[in-house]
DNA sequence: TATAAGAGAGTGAACGCTCGTTCGGTACAT
DNA sequence: ATGTACCGAACGAGCGTTCACTCTCTTATA
């Protein structure tokens, strides 16, 4: 209680100390994701951040903690542009130019926030995925919280079989960010042989359309031979 | 010529040599991919592999040359594991059962080469995917090599419209690869929200159907309601 | 209003330790 | 004798962390 009125300092101060916390965590950052952890010197952060080696240790008790809160930081960063992109999507979610749109947005969050996930593969290999596993649980009912209704409107369009749309909308998600990683953060340059234009059309036509030449009723309208 | 004369302790002594480097890597990747790459030392490596850190100079120049022996090694063991899983494919490819089939085989091999994955993931984060980049180019002329004749005659059965069978192979290939990575690697049980069976049975009919309520035929054929 | 006391951001030399690598040496097969 | 797989102490550099210190504000007291 009153403490805004026995400290006013803090106040001030505060904004001073997330200042410099900003600086640190952003060389920090900087190095981790591309020397890895234990490929980083604290001497190094200080430097590149301006600040000396001692005070990085008024702000983050070990190295560990200072790794750690960047994790939280950018995890959080990340959530909250992915969750924008996705709540830009009306309910038509499963027409191609929709997927279109949807494929375009997951290369803004993929191509801008590379080092999310160099900072999620130091994790895996060098924390046993300590710190980023929680992401990977419930993912789907992620989606579900923040499609659900619309996907709801979506389902009831048209037939679905025995498909799940939070599924079918998740595995799609997921191929379009794997296609990007792949082409940023690996390097593999038109890895799938086509340019992206090409690419991203012949995926959402496999997506939309299937690829089974057997199915139901496509045997009849076309010669197989 | 004649070297098998001339040095007849070769052939015995380069049995005993490779014995020993077989030791080694396989004490290496143990660590390394624990571990990451500056995180293990030359020293945890000759303790692991019951040889002195003299010796692993005498075998690898530098702690690099280690490690980039390791990568072609695993990186060519890889290549052949999946080259045969993708030989026993017949040319039915994308019929389901087939596809189920496909998603067993890329489950075997993503859960039985962790250690392969942690390599590139090192590789990305601590030598900004130096030596795995070229992996990742070309993916589809690999495929196209492998698959190709296969493929065509799978092409020629069915109406393929706009998709290319090649990419749609890849792409699913792809998802597959992801899914199960997400799975073991990330720890991300059962991330897509149902069992692994459920998952893939879901994967496989958004392949061979498609999703979009509004593609041609569907509308007249299924009640929209 | 002037001032002493306190809090805490910032500094960098120093500590104990581990790192990658080197090198003089042994043991043994040819 | 020659070559080589193997050893392990030693080297210089660099590591994460500590600590005694300064400087600048805020607050309490006179």
């Amino acid at each position: 209680m009153g403490s805004a009125i026995l400290k006013p300092m803090t106040a001030i101060k505060n904004r001073d100390v997330e200042r410099s916390r900003g600086k640190i965590e952003r060389a920090a950052m900087k190095i981790f994701t591309r020397q890895g952890y234990h490929g980083t010197s604290m001497r190094e952060i200080a430097g590149a951040s301006g600040f000396s080696i001692g005070n990085l240790y008024n702000h983050y008790p070990t190295k560990e903690d200072l790794f750690v809160a960047l994790v939280r930081k950018y995890e959080q960063r990340f959530g909250e542009q992915r969750a924008k992109v996705l709540g830009e999507i009306d309910d038509t979610f499963f027409q191609p130019a929709q997927l279109e749109r949807l494929a375009a947005a997951v290369k803004d969050v993929v191509t801008e926030n590379p080092d999310y996930w160099r900072l999620l593969y130091i994790d895996v290999v060098e924390f046993g995925n300590k710190h980023f596993a929680h992401t990977f649980r419930g993912w789907s009912e992620q989606a579900e919280r923040v499609l659900g209704e619309r996907l709801e409107k979506a389902a009831a369009r048209g037939p679905w079989g025995g498909l799940t749309p939070t599924l079918a909308f998740t595995m799609i998600y997921l191929q379009f960010v794997t296609y990007y990683l792949v082409e940023t953060l690996f390097r593999g340059r038109q890895h799938l042989g086509v340019p992206e234009k090409e690419a991203v059309n012949q995926m959402i036509r496999l997506f939309t359309e299937g690829c089974w030449a057997g199915k139901q009723g496509a045997g009849s309208t076309a010669g197989a031979e």
